[in-house]
RNA sequence: CGGGGUGUAGCGCAGUUGGUAGCGCACCGCGUUUGGGACGCGGGGGUCCGCGGUUCGAGUCCGCGCACCCCGACCA
């Protein structure tokens, strides 16, 4: 391992962001350009916000399936504006076995095409509905720029597909995902995101109303961490999925579909890493506690190795992911650095002392330094542990609302706006326009983030930009 | 596609008037070490982005490609 400090993220905080993906193990570039290579230790997180978030949707009703890759060109060109949204960054298969092919096929940039092909096919009665399928899949959109993590022309996500008799009950559905989301962020990964409605602009192509959650990172730049669309009866429309109802009249169906993505694990190391490296919330970190024997000789290693096992054993009974790092060659301080900049929680250091005072070190990654380093007895070890794995859980979560709130502002007029979202997110009357969305980014570079359903002590204001009368604030940021 | 930059060991770089390639980290071996990024000795690893040209001789000079990165237009 490099002996080399990392960059730190007030000098660069994009050199920062990718030296600390390359150097924690999480992911690599693959050989074309674009592509990523989840490594074990990134694809272990990801395993387990796969099982956070599958826990959240099994609870809701919904159940996996498996949906194919390749999809006829001409089915992602039924519906209008889904196609215009798409057909940039589509990748196009031309040729198979050899030969060209009939009709080409589009590698899946998301699955609403195909589902809906597949639900008309389904859904023949009321007594069919509600469909609520997920798939955990990847897809491919041919973007120009891309970063690890945020932007890869593949990535890894889910992607749920629900067909309702109703538009009440689809908006309900939307609606109730969003919240699955915003309950996996914040008890699951300590990331606090903004909610609320997207503008026309930034709206899902082919969708009704898009929602989604907006995170503040490290350097005040907002990122879109999940989706729920009301694709309202576009996609019935553009699929002809209908259904007979209780009355033996046809109707068309209405769907939603909603998605997280390995994205989210960029957002948990934006949101929670320091000059160390990154920090993983508890719940989700691969290794919970990293256990680090200290000893001279080989004497002492027996001894220490002792306690390391009977702790561990203990340790993992109840479901502490613990880590051993047994290896020889490095020093102490070499493997404290070393599992700081992978963001293990908590650290824990058994050494001759330790052994002779029947009591362990602990040291809190998101404490840095002394501060963060106690010396706790052996007594009742495994709930001290899970206790304060408990603590650090809440304290990354509660250190990320105060960086959320102490960057966000209402701004008087749009000068002050304009200073706001230079370093930071402003909430501001919008009109909702899409010509002041434009002219606001190609001012300021913010985009709106999102319209929040909030209770507003006043009926309306007066839009930042064009003073028109509006009913709804947005939040707006420079975004990923 | 516009504007800027870079291609030399896995990574980061140096390479003088053109003379046959080196440094740090990483890696392998042995020994001493180990409570905040250990040290010594030994070792392996290179179509110098590609093609063409000038030259007795090109990493170096000239021409043409290609790739990648950064900044804009598009995006979970």
């Amino acid at each position: 391992m490099s002996k080399k400090k990392l960059p730190s993220r007030t000098e660069d905080y994009n050199d920062w962001y990718n030296t600390v993906v390359m150097r924690a193990d999480l992911a690599d570039y693959g050989p074309a350009r674009g592509t990523m290579i989840v490594k074990p230790y990134g694809w272990t997180l990801w395993e387990n916000m796969q099982q956070a978030l599958d826990r959240r949707f099994k609870d809701t009703g919904h159940v996996n399936a498996g949906f194919p890759m390749f999809i006829p060109k001409s089915f992602i060109d039924r519906e209008a504006s889904h196609v215009e949204g798409f057909s940039p960054e589509l990748a196009v298969v031309t040729i198979g076995g050899g030969k060209q092919l009939e009709e080409p096929l589009v590698v899946r940039p998301t699955s609403e095409t195909i589902i809906g092909h597949t639900y008309s096919k389904w859904i023949k009665s009321y007594r069919d509905l509600p469909v609520l399928i997920n798939l955990w899949n990847s897809v491919v959109r041919w973007e120009l720029r891309t970063k690890l993590f945020l932007r890869t022309l593949e990535f890894w996500w889910q992607e749920g597909h629900t067909a309702h008799a109703t538009y009440e009950e689809a908006q309900e559905e939307t609606l109730q995902m969003l919240e699955v989301y915003i309950d996996f962020a914040r008890n699951e990964a300590a990331i606090a995101p903004f909610y609320g409605r997207k503008s026309n602009s930034e709206k899902f192509p082919g969708a009704d109303v898009t929602y989604s959650i907006e995170a503040m990172m490290g350097d005040k730049k907002a990122l879109q961490a999940g989706t729920s669309h009301n694709l309202g009866q576009n996609f019935a429309k553009a699929f002809d999925i209908q259904y007979l109802d209780n009355n033996n009249e046809m109707q068309y169906c209405w769907t939603t579909s909603w998605g997280l993505s390995t994205r989210f694990i960029g957002a948990m190391i934006m949101t929670h890493g320091d000059d160390q490296g990154i920090i993983m919330p508890p719940r989700l970190a691969p290794h919970q506690v990293v256990l680090i024997p200290i000893h001279k000789d080989d004497g002492q290693k027996s001894i220490v190795m002792e306690t390391v096992d009977r702790i561990s054993t203990e340790l993992l009974d109840h479901d502490i992911r613990v880590h051993i790092d047994d290896r020889e060659g490095f020093t102490p301080g070499h493997k404290f650095n070393y599992w700081e900049l992978r963001g293990v929680p908590l650290r824990m250091e058994i050494g001759p002392k330790d052994v002779a005072n029947q009591s362990v070190t602990l040291a809190r990654r998101d404490i840095v330094g002394k501060e963060g380093k106690n010396i706790v007895s052996q007594e009742n070890i495994t709930s001290k542990v899970s206790d304060l794995l408990i603590v650090i859980q809440d304290s990354l979560l509660e250190r990320a609302i105060k960086f959320r709130d102490g960057n966000t502002c209402e701004p008087r007029d749009y000068d002050h706006f304009k200073e706001i979202v230079a370093d930071g997110f402003a909430l501001a009357w919008w009109c909702g326009e899409d010509t002041c969305e434009i002219a606001i980014k190609s001012d300021t570079k913010a985009t709106s983030r999102c319209i929040p359903d909030i209770d507003l002590p006043v009926k309306g204001g007066a839009c930042i930009y064009c003073g028109k009368m509006s009913k709804d604030k947005a939040y707006f940021a420079k975004s990923y």
